[in-house]
DNA sequence: TCGCAGGGCCGGT
DNA sequence: ACCGGCCCTGCG
């Protein structure tokens, strides 16, 4: 059994809600239902739940010691999802200096607002959007950034060519976006692209490396980064994501 | 009640 | 490399 509650609406994804025992969650051309008890799955869903992984080598890899393996018992089945390029990349723009909470609440903002159907927006409504607008919406000093990616998304090809490129060279292009820095990089690289050992470094995650692990606070994110990325051999990302759940629910 | 902090990033120095 | 500022609000 995929534990449905902590992957779809832990830290990784803002577009699910549970209701009525099903798990909805809203897309750009399409809404996807779960049933809390649902044991097979239809092929789009399998392909975001990652069903595919092999879950019992990644968890045999990053059981190092204790604290990950706390974490682990704590959220059994706990999965990394493949979620749609620019709605996660949008989204993540919006988590900046944000709480999780406030984050789904400008999410479905925008998808009330801007989208039709239920739909999140096609990301060239919201590149024809008014920045003012947007602010009304509740994005803040975010709105200029989201426009402005979300205008180069749609005037260039790059949605498609970063399916294709190796981990450095998605990061760099994506740090290259208006808004997007290391940790947001970070995440559209883990929970999109599917690179698993990029561990996205966010102050709950640092406070565990630092809290439990040891390390240096004054560590640079790029050194803290690459320790996770060796300790937990090729599936950091997994890890971040069972420690990040464990710490935030403690 | 009130001040801090929240899945950071940008621009100036 | 470092640091102040930033929209807004949840939370203790």
């Amino acid at each position: 059994m995929i534990n449905l509650k902590h992957t779809l609406l832990g830290g990784q994804a803002f577009n699910w809600d549970y209701k009525n025992g099903e798990y909805i969650g809203f897309f750009q051309n399409k809404i996807i239902k779960i049933q809390h008890n649902a044991t097979s799955f239809d092929k789009e869903t399998s392909k975001i739940l990652r069903l595919n992984a092999d879950y019992s080598k990644i968890l045999s890899t990053i059981r190092k010691d204790n604290h990950i393996e706390e974490a682990i018992n704590r959220f059994p089945n706990l999965r990394i999802l493949k979620q749609p390029f620019e709605q996660t990349l949008l989204s993540y723009i919006l988590s900046s200096m944000n709480n999780i909470k406030r984050i789904r609440l400008i999410v479905r903002n925008i998808r009330d607002e801007l989208g039709e159907d239920g739909l999140f927006p096609a990301t060239d409504v919201i590149a024809k959007t008014l920045i003012s607008k947007l602010r009304e919406l509740g994005t803040g000093f975010r709105a200029k950034y989201l426009k402005e990616t979300a205008k180069i998304l749609t005037s260039t090809n790059l949605s498609k060519v970063i399916l294709d490129m190796d981990e450095e060279t998605a990061r760099k292009t994506l740090v290259d976006l208006p808004g997007v820095g290391p940790k947001i990089a970070d995440c559209t690289l883990l929970y999109s692209l599917s690179f698993d050992n990029v561990i996205p470094l966010d102050v709950w995650c640092t406070r565990v490396l630092v809290d439990l692990y040891g390390l240096d606070p004054k560590m640079k994110y790029t050194d803290m980064s690459a320790w996770a990325g060796e300790y937990f051999e090729g599936y950091a990302g997994w890890a971040g994501q069972f420690l990040f759940e464990y710490i935030r629910n403690r």
